[in-house]
DNA sequence: AGGCGCTTGTGAAGGCGTGCACAAATCGCG
DNA sequence: CGCGATTTGTGCACGCCTTCACAAGCGCCT
């Protein structure tokens, strides 16, 4: 039916009850409610309603509730959700209060970016090293942290305690430092260049490509252009094969 | 996903529907295809299969021929889709062979990274404009472009015909942001701002959240974390429910 | 104390997406 | 010319996710 979890809160008990199944697209959403709720809670708001967390995180009310009722009641039914308590669970489940170490690997123009970017920090993140397989770009400083090559990156997993890996190489580099990563004991990875990763069951990997969301963007213009436009004009060029008719 | 569609099914289809309505789980897709296809054009391939397509962008081959048959019908039974024929098709659908000209807003340090990306010029966009508010970066050459401040941006989009814009501001400043964006008639906006946008209908947000996409990592390496540290057996389907040990 | 209004939590229904399995179609070869 | 090997295109079933609608629960006010 539902798990009840009663007794263990994170605050008090560093220890690893039970770990409720939650729906991929739940999980996804989370981040976004914590957000929304860190912007409440400095504002001052001590309990917000379904139907108001649902609009500042941009979802459906009734989504929000059956999302939080994953984790379990804690909301109040004629009041609201506590927002601290709601973020002290949230961020909980994320695992965000044990500051997860993060190694970045790749310092050109999107690592750069990436390892100046606040909002990894300010969300629960250290960013603890750096690598690069250029020999031009180890030893430079960057942001506090010096750049290493990319062979002392087995050596870093395991002093600094990494468990997520950021990918922010060229498409050809990427596999092959996946598979050094994989290799140190990253178990986590977030991938930045265009091309598809492989690596061993057990290990996640995000991936995030700029363009391709640049793309879509462009289909919907697309779309958008032809709807208004008179319908009827088509063919980019090889226009052939009809599967009307025989 | 963050954006609202007002799906008008035209009941008046004279010829062959000039714009499939794909569904979305499908274009989302097409972009990894489209990448898959110019790596196999480059290593001289002519043909593909399904299978050896769906492997190259990391999918199921049923998954892929359903997506691709949406399109129409451009493969050859027996001996698999035409590589050439088959990138056409998809640039076309996904408006890619305008070069749609791109207003990127915030040139701080994510800024400057998308300005200099060129995965963008590479997969069809242009970047002609470059936006902040901050006088200080306002006339600083960035990638062959100046800075401009933002009140020009209206003045730019119509002289530039840009349709797409994107957010690289700080979260506080990017709903006022978009608010221009639409007023200077963009309809397609890439936010990389942590917030939530508001957009009158007709207008498409798509979000991109750095931090988002490690949290999720986090809560995935908390999950396998609690799993490893149960003692005994490890057997997903016996591991229930209160396996809280005390 | 009791009733009333408000909000959560959830059962149920519908829609969407995925993957299997197979018929249809095409090419190469004898 | 026909047959077999190969691969596409798709009907179908299943599972996940979303959304609606409402009962259950909580606090406040009289």
């Amino acid at each position: 039916m539902s798990q009840q979890r009663q007794g263990s809160t994170p605050a008090t008990t560093g220890a690893v009850p039970a770990f409720p199944d939650l729906p991929e697209a739940t999980i996804a959403r989370l981040p976004e409610y914590l957000r929304a709720l860190h912007n409440l809670a400095e504002t001052g708001s001590e309990t917000v309603s379904s139907e108001g967390l649902a609009a500042a995180a941009g979802v459906n009310s009734a989504k929000l509730r059956k999302d939080l009722s994953h984790l379990g009641s804690y909301g109040t039914r004629g009041v609201g959700y506590d927002v601290a308590l709601l973020i002290d669970q949230i961020e909980y489940i994320l695992g965000l209060d044990q500051r997860r170490a993060v190694a970045l690997v790749g310092v050109g123009n999107l690592g750069h970016a990436l390892a100046g970017y606040d909002g990894f920090a300010s969300r629960g993140f250290r960013i603890v090293a750096l690598f690069d397989a250029d020999a031009e770009q180890v030893g430079k400083p960057l942001n506090g942290l010096t750049v290493r090559h990319i062979d002392e990156l087995g050596q870093a997993v395991v002093e600094e305690g990494i468990t997520i890996g950021v990918i922010a190489t060229p498409a050809g580099a990427a596999q092959a430092v996946a598979d050094d990563l994989v290799a140190a004991g990253v178990t986590s990875i977030l991938n930045f260049a265009p091309c598809v990763l492989s690596v061993p069951a057990g290990v996640d990997v995000r991936k995030v490509d700029l363009a391709i969301e640049l793309q879509i963007l462009s289909f919907h213009e697309h779309r958008k252009a032809s709807l208004t436009a008179i319908p009827g004009g088509r063919s980019p060029e090889a226009g052939n094969q009809e599967a009307v008719g025989s």
